[in-house]
DNA sequence: GTCTATAGCCTGATAGAC
DNA sequence: GTCTATCAGGCTATAGAC
């Protein structure tokens, strides 16, 4: 009578070869444009292999953002009301750079999913999001309303390093299909840091 | 014999419903995504009857992105070197911004088939864009150059323009999740003018 | 020009041997 | 745990009547 509720090594080891095959092909073809064959192809198992570990291509993609929506949401929690304005953000901002470096899949999980209506994340969105935004935004305010950064709407400060980093993320190809050669993060780090010193710095 | 070698009325009704109804469901399920069951349905048109007006469903996709492809380009091709340099550029920024208020199916569109690896128009980005936004950039840098707005990397500064406006349609769901009931595009506007103001005006 | 019917393929998921 | 074989349903596209 063997007593394995413990996952096996092997057990672990496949689940993250699929886990992290799908985060490959769902970030590159959305949920409806991804199949299993080419997930299980990814993962190098067969498609009834992979179907043992998840129940359906859904409890895939529903563990994948699950697990993936923490990290996402790590660099904002950062954001300390107890530091230097200026800085707080401008941290923030190279967090959320060196994960669309990093991370670029991710990015594109996370776009293809919200691009397309959200259908499966719209709830965390209006309830876990929009209380870290709402959190973080009256900090941004206080310190406006302190004078110790220029006054800007809070939201939209935040929208705009979201955009700004994620693009380089969601938006690869066209931003190599224009810079050519040119690494696009060689630059954008510096313009990035340019931007939100001469938005926010005092008057 | 009729000679009806131009479209009728008739048709040319059922191409261009087809055409809003395939701009729907394409941006926002993506190509793969979405069926041709689906656009004929929101076309009004049983399923063949669609596929009299176009070949294919590939047919359909690349009939609606070569037809906005110039209109997504004309803001930026609107840049006037003789014009003033803030002004011009604010201006630019005021027409994306205002695209993705009016258009938000078509910025969603192009979203999905760039965050997709733009396998359908990669060619088009990598010539007629990237030459467009060459000319555009070297303009930039001139007035950089010249002193008349403060020095940025001009693609850069582009690509930011690109992010921030088309981020109000593209992730649209995630801002108005976010904000609740405050209209997106009642602050954008204003934030945007004001974050290129302080970016952009000379030392 | 527009329909019904259907061919032919691909998809997610399951059955059952090993 | 992993495979081969396969089902049932959905998909693009076509055939053929009207």
């Amino acid at each position: 009578m063997t007593e394995a509720r413990a996952p096996t090594r092997i057990q672990q080891k496949n689940r993250a070869a699929i886990l992290d095959a799908a985060l490959e092909v769902f970030s590159s073809q959305g949920f409806r444009g991804a199949t299993v064959d080419e997930i299980a192809a990814a993962a190098g198992l067969s498609k009834p292999n992979l179907l043992y570990y998840f129940p359906s291509k859904e409890a895939i993609h529903a563990a994948l953002l699950e697990q993936l929506l923490d990290t996402w949401l790590d660099p904002l929690r950062a954001l300390d009301p107890a530091g230097d304005p200026l800085e707080e953000i401008l941290d923030y901002m190279r967090r959320k750079l060196q994960m669309a470096r990093d991370l670029p899949r991710e990015s594109r999980l996370f776009a293809n999913e919200i691009v397309q209506g959200a259908p499966r994340i719209h709830a965390v969105l209006s309830s876990d999001l929009k209380a870290l935004v709402d959190e973080k935004a009256s900090v941004i305010a206080a310190w406006s309303d302190a004078g110790r950064i220029a006054r800007v709407h809070p939201y939209h400060l935040i929208f705009s390093i979201w955009s700004l980093t994620q693009h380089y993320a969601d938006f690869d190809v066209q931003v190599r299909a224009v810079l050519g050669d040119e690494d696009p993060f060689a630059a954008a780090p510096e313009f990035m840091e340019t931007l939100y010193r001469r938005l926010l710095s005092p008057a």
